[in-house]
RNA sequence: GGCCCUAUCGUCUAUCGGUUAGGACAUAAGCUUUUCAAGCUUAGAAGCAGAGUUCGACUCUCUGUAGGGUCACCA
């Protein structure tokens, strides 16, 4: 069992019926760290022989995702569809040695034929080692002699994953738990074509917080609808994963560098673990803080509502300032909606709205726009605003200071600190909104 | 139901026979330079059950229980 003498080949084999699941990029996240960690490779190949639920759109979204999340570029994709004389090969060479039979059937539904292909079943009793479960006993009996291809030219799953597997020199086949009972099968052709058995390491299922297998009735399944909903491709390739594995230390936050130096097939679970969102979110947040403010605007310029961009107001300097505030504000950029819904973003590019009342006072603001007409145009920071006013506002009740002035400048509730909102909406800006609050 | 797998706070997890069972998310309370957000501090919260093995079990064994996966002419 010495993987080090030889080159490890590991395999990211998705179907493209569907869009690219969480469960399988975090499938391909374990195939292509174990890869990477010892110097192997991970394959692709699209299993497209399902021809009735094969869009073009799926294999899109699975060959991008593969680039955005991994950086992997796939140009000439193999494609099972591609591949049926070779498969045709195989087929008539277990029929050949009498390992595999044509078969007279009575259908049952619609569709089905009257004769497909059978693989003969030794019906034996082995036990395979799983990388990570340990040795499973199997006693093949109850498989029956399983169907292997509708014809010479439609070969099935079975048939073409172990052929694939084969002479695509896969050393490791790491792949969801869900494949835990086909595998008896597989084995069983493989060594009906003599081929050599791959490692294998069923890695535990993302379960849904009911805790049965996460699938589209739990809500959002492909990595797609994370996106949509603004989060980061980074947060959730590090999230997932943490699913059923972690680097055996305390750290949470790991770059893909690090999870692929960490990572180790004996520190994967056994045992399913939750998709928790909360945490997903959580993480998501963190990763916002590191981003670079070039990075954070696209995002930015990416999320915000049309109703934002169309103010007469608004302007992308204006944005650029904004920033810090949203970045503070935001765990998901979806939440750059609620802001905007929530009335966080306008006043910042049109005057704002209020009730006189809601200033409570404007008995100081006089005094606030002199002092704020003094301090420098190129000083007009939070930092020295507030060192400003601050002595002052201490000696006449912050509240009846403070208040007046955030609501003067936001017209709003609840807003950041009037501080960084003057800074932010520039000296002019601040002294008219003022002006006007003590014209109130 | 058959077969297979699994079992530590609500959730993700640490522990590889000896710990006050640790951390993170979430929750609650409190603090901070007006509000909101953020931040900080603190708190509550777990070994499925029963037998063994052992000086000593969360950790090893067995049984039970519970949960999950899978049983296609899909992949």
């Amino acid at each position: 069992m010495n993987n080090s003498t030889k080159n490890i080949v590991t395999r990211f084999p998705p179907s493209p019926t569907g869009l690219l699941h969480v469960g399988s990029l975090r499938t391909a996240l374990f195939n292509f760290y174990f890869a990477k960690k010892n110097n192997g490779e991970m394959k692709f190949r699209l299993e497209d022989t399902n021809r009735e639920k094969w869009k073009q759109e799926y294999e899109d979204n699975i060959i991008q995702s593969m680039d955005f999340f991994l950086g992997i570029k796939i140009e000439n994709p193999i494609r099972q569809s591609d591949r049926v004389e070779v498969y045709k090969k195989y087929i008539l060479k277990l029929i050949e040695s009498g390992k595999a039979y044509i078969s007279n059937e009575a259908p049952k539904e619609a569709g089905e034929r009257s004769q497909v292909i059978r693989f003969k079943n030794p019906n034996i009793k082995f036990k395979f080692n799983d990388l990570i479960l340990g040795d499973i006993e199997n006693d093949t009996t109850d498989l029956g002699d399983f169907v292997i291809a509708k014809d010479l030219d439609h070969a099935l799953y079975h048939l073409t994953v172990v052929v694939d597997d084969f002479e695509m020199g896969i050393t490791h086949v790491i792949r969801g738990q869900d494949h835990i009972t086909n595998t008896p099968r597989q084995i069983l052709i493989q060594e009906a074509l003599g081929a050599p058995r791959p490692f294998y390491a069923h890695i535990p299922l993302i379960l849904a917080p009911d805790k049965t297998k996460l699938s589209k009735r739990h809500g959002a399944t492909a990595v797609s609808d994370y996106l949509f909903q603004g989060f980061l491709p980074e947060a959730l390739v590090n999230f997932l994963s943490l699913i059923g594995w972690n680097p055996g230390d305390e750290r949470e936050i790991l770059s893909l560098e690090e999870l692929i130096n960490e990572f180790t097939l004996e520190k994967v679970h056994k045992n399913g673990a939750v998709f928790d969102v909360q945490k997903l979110t959580w993480m998501n947040k963190e990763y916002i803080k590191l981003l670079d403010n070039d990075k954070l605007l696209k995002y930015v310029l990416k999320f915000l509502p049309i109703s934002i961009k169309n103010l007469p107001g608004f302007s992308t300097e204006m944005l650029v300032r904004l920033l810090p505030i949203i970045r503070d504000r935001i765990a998901i950029f979806s939440d750059i909606d609620d802001m905007a819904i929530s009335g966080d973003l306008d006043y910042f590019f049109k005057k704002p709205k209020y009730e006189k009342s809601l200033l409570k006072t404007t008995e100081f603001i006089p005094e606030l726009l002199s002092m704020i007409e003094n301090l420098n145009d190129n000083d007009f920071t939070a930092e020295l605003i507030k060192t400003r006013i601050w002595d002052f506002a201490t000696e006449k009740g912050r509240g009846n200071v403070l208040w007046p002035m955030r609501v003067a400048l936001s017209g709003a509730v609840k807003s950041p600190d009037p501080f960084t909102l003057a800074a932010i909406l520039g000296k002019y800006e601040t002294m008219e909104r003022l002006k006007f609050a003590v014209n109130k």
